[in-house]
DNA sequence: AGTGGAAATTCATATATATGATATAATATA
DNA sequence: TATATTATATCATATATATGAATTTCCACT
């Protein structure tokens, strides 16, 4: 089924302008997975046809979907929809950077392990499902420049992911949410991070090699799907004295007026 | 000087887009204060006789500083600049939220002290003033439903403060960016914040009411004005037990792609 | 087979114009 | 005077259209 066979109808009387009708037409397409990631979008004309409105009004919508980051468009390529990648995860997800500098390079990432377990209460609530049902636990080591500071805890429900082993995971060629992506038609679209100084336990502290009781950023990150489902709960625990958590806002907002 | 007495010429050959450009000149009147917070700009009829384009551009340009959060349009009303204010501090700067939940409440804030010191070799550096001139430093204690959780730190160089004093700072009647904007004509833009989490020391664990190393989250806030000039240094020591520090990203992206 | 250039495709910019929605100001009316 | 109505100003939405810029495709030519 393409998108091109479908039939919308834009209400011109409605309170909601017509372009953000369209908008959301095409956010339930990426939702409905009617558009999947990295494919090209029909072009504005066809979009035109589609909706029944003037060039002008469709590209308020994509231009709204490209804000949002949804979308990308290509002059003299196309619009194509988002997708997780090396290249996007970058700067979207990562936010360390040694002392004294901004600069958010990439990490490296070395396994530690993979394993089935039952999910505890908080996790069974956080990603909504059935308390005590399976949950695949990774365990990662992040560093920087060959040093590790980061610890990297992964919780997702093993129902959403039926066929993960840990060969899969550790054999990806991309990222963690392109796996996601690519082999689990799981799209992780926003997250929210909530972060806490803690003090170093026994285990903590021998993974990241740090004295008992050493201050430790942990940060508890949710990642979430086009309509807030919970796939993903990740915990890291950080060793702060040679990296920053950095956080940019530019401008004079934060998330609203 | 109004912003109406001034002439400006768009290149329509440039290869910068004429919108792009009239952004640029809007955003330059901003920085040279030829329009202040909170000041009504021009409606869309006059810019369009301004600059001499079509009102499609001038909307384009004006949307685009709108975005980037510099100013406000009100339909019926006319666009304004952003200005600093109770209504529109609330969540741009403050981050944090009680445990389990995702409100970002307003913070009680208490005055502890307020003192002229000459600047570290780090304040120096950051602030981009000469090395040991002076400096304000400011201890605020903030606290949500009655309980203390931050130490909030503030630097600021003398200099671009001439006739700051503790009865000025202590008697305002806004947030501290408002007090800045209003009677020093200062225009805080945009921040960057870096995160460490810290033991407390002999001061923060009596000033928090914590046991001597006791995990802290540390935030270094750098605020910058239009520009990037560096006008104040913020850090803040928080304990975390009962509140997080929460960053929300909405969608797929970063700071860039 | 390889190269260069023209053509086609697609998004980007810009103009002109009309109508609607919202807030304030001015006026008329009780 | 107080209230309701009308007018005005301003931004918001929508259409129609023309031209430009970036990218790929295709074809003629060597």
């Amino acid at each position: 089924m393409s998108i091109t066979d479908l039939t919308f109808n834009i209400d011109k009387d409605s309170k909601t302008p017509m372009w953000l009708q369209i908008r959301n037409e095409l956010f339930n397409c990426l939702y409905r997975d009617e558009l999947r990631p990295g494919q090209l979008i029909p072009n504005e004309k066809t979009l035109v046809e589609l909706f029944n409105v003037s060039i002008g009004t469709v590209r308020k919508a994509v231009g709204a979907l490209e804000k949002e980051g949804f979308l990308i468009r290509k002059q003299g390529l196309g619009t194509f929809v988002f997708q997780h990648d090396k290249s996007t995860f970058h700067f979207a997800y990562f936010h360390f950077a040694l002392n004294g500098t901004e600069d958010v390079t990439y990490p490296d990432v070395e396994f530690i392990s993979f394993e089935t377990k039952k999910a505890t209460k908080y996790e069974a609530e956080t990603l909504n499902i059935p308390s005590g049902s399976n949950v695949y636990q990774i365990f990662n080591k992040l560093g920087i420049n060959k040093k590790n500071y980061i610890i990297d805890r992964i919780v997702i429900s093993q129902a959403k992911f039926p066929m993960l082993t840990e060969e899969i995971f550790k054999n990806r060629t991309n990222t963690i949410y392109n796996l996601y992506q690519n082999k689990f038609n799981i799209f992780i679209t926003n997250c929210s991070e909530k972060l806490k100084a803690i003090s170093a336990d026994k285990t903590i502290s021998s993974l990241l090699n740090v004295k008992l009781d050493s201050p430790i950023l942990r940060i508890e990150r949710i990642g979430q799907t086009y309509h807030n489902e919970t796939i993903e709960l990740r915990t890291s625990f950080v060793h702060t004295r040679d990296i920053d958590y950095v956080n940019t806002q530019n401008s004079t907002f934060g998330d609203t007026f």
